[in-house]
DNA sequence: ACGGGTATAATTGTATACAATTATTCAATC
DNA sequence: GATTGAATAATTGTATACAATTATACCCGT
């Protein structure tokens, strides 16, 4: 991370309340916890065995992340997070890696570049072999590397966030061996745009790598985990 | 607000914590407090007639907004914001407002309209008298018409956020009485797109908007304030 | 006078106690 | 049997006590 980050990485893991938010995020992300399902402070505090001040700080940042909505003096729930959120997220994301892209374009490092290059090919091997686990790793880092190329801490941080708030819905993105053959084409067609410093073609092609990247999860069966139907409050 | 909306707004502002959070975020954009300047539990909790917990969980739901920096076992700080971190958002924000447009263009109600059509004749007249206060506010509800207006809660509450945070900036923008007319001439405009249903155009006049509006504000001073060296931690 | 180190103070981090609010149970009434 | 309402339990909200960490002051030796 760049020294100017200024939020939720900077987020000590190693204080109790880093960790239980830490821990909670990642349980939220993968799955532990149902949409809607409650979250009391004492059961989480009972489980991860601190005790419920830094259970509650916790609780209050998830808030703000958007994973969790809080009820005042009734409880704590997560976040319910419907279709068309997730539509609109790739839309705003469709903007915005193609901004990253074009920004990286003027500020990559030499060393950047060759990290990325790296990644390409280790994906290019995987994909071939369609190891899933690998590249989900490796389309993370391919992504990374360009949010910190883009030189704004502004920019990285808000890619970041959508990156982590999809993560739910993201599952099965590389399971689908077409579309893995694919996307580490479109990443190396914009590494590719960016070394030759062609701004604008590395911006054309992060968008629609999103575009696709959405398009293809709509055909995986988004639909049936979100059904989108707008509700995102229990009771 | 709308009923999925997932956070800021939504923290109760009943609630001591809720105050606190408000009032702290009030006193920061306001530059009651300011750049780098501790934020010490004890001083605020006293000062506020409460104790320390609700400071806690104020503060670090500040500090997952970005107008707060933490340093564990050390202190909570304001967040510095440097001239970089206003441009990047301007940029950001031209995309998301365009996107915005668009977006409103096939959501807007008649009603949405009707008050876009009032707000805008309000602003003529209060820009002919130079009023900079009541530009201010009407500014915003322009803005604010149409994040309601583009039907998605996950882009209104990325502008919405974007606008809090670069209110630390942007007293001075309508005291420039040439640049109040210009702004209003460019919300009829974006008002009249979306009014005949041209989605791009408003999404180009909206783009166009934002980066004049940062144009103007360059003119206007900014790099007096903020130096953009890029220091952001104290000491 | 200056630097280093230790004692002290100040501040943050966590746990716990208590208050306020909300949920649940169950009996009384219709 | 369903409904209301009071008593009770469960849960969140806030305050405070204590522990851990960091900052400050001061003494001492050179």
């Amino acid at each position: 991370m760049s020294q100017y980050d200024i939020n939720v990485e900077n987020t000590d893991r190693y204080s109790l309340r880093g960790k239980v938010f830490h821990r909670l995020r990642e349980d939220i992300l993968a799955g532990k916890y149902k949409e809607h399902e409650e979250l009391r402070e004492m059961a989480i505090s009972e489980e991860m065995g601190v005790s419920r001040t830094p259970v509650r700080e916790a609780l209050r940042q998830l808030e703000l992340e958007g994973l969790v909505t809080i009820i005042p003096n009734k409880g704590a729930y997560v976040t319910g997070i419907t279709r068309k959120d997730v539509e609109d997220i790739y839309a705003i994301r469709a903007l915005l890696e193609g901004l990253c892209a074009k920004w990286a374009t003027l500020h990559i490092s030499q060393q950047q570049l060759e990290r990325l290059e790296e990644v390409i090919f280790l994906s290019e091997f995987h994909a071939s072999k369609n190891h899933a686990k690998q590249l989900t790793e490796l389309d993370d880092q391919f992504h990374d590397i360009l949010y910190e190329a883009c030189n704004s801490k502004m920019l990285e941080h808000q890619l970041k966030d959508f990156h982590e708030y999809v993560r739910r819905v993201r599952k099965t993105t590389f399971s689908d061996n077409t579309r893995s053959l694919e996307s580490v084409k479109e990443h190396r067609q914009i590494m590719e745009a960016i070394r030759e410093k062609d701004g604008d073609r590395a911006e054309q092609l992060a968008t629609l790598h999103m575009k696709n990247a959405y398009a293809n999860m709509l055909l995986n069966g988004l639909s049936k985990t979100y059904d989108g139907n707008g509700s995102d409050m229990p009771k």
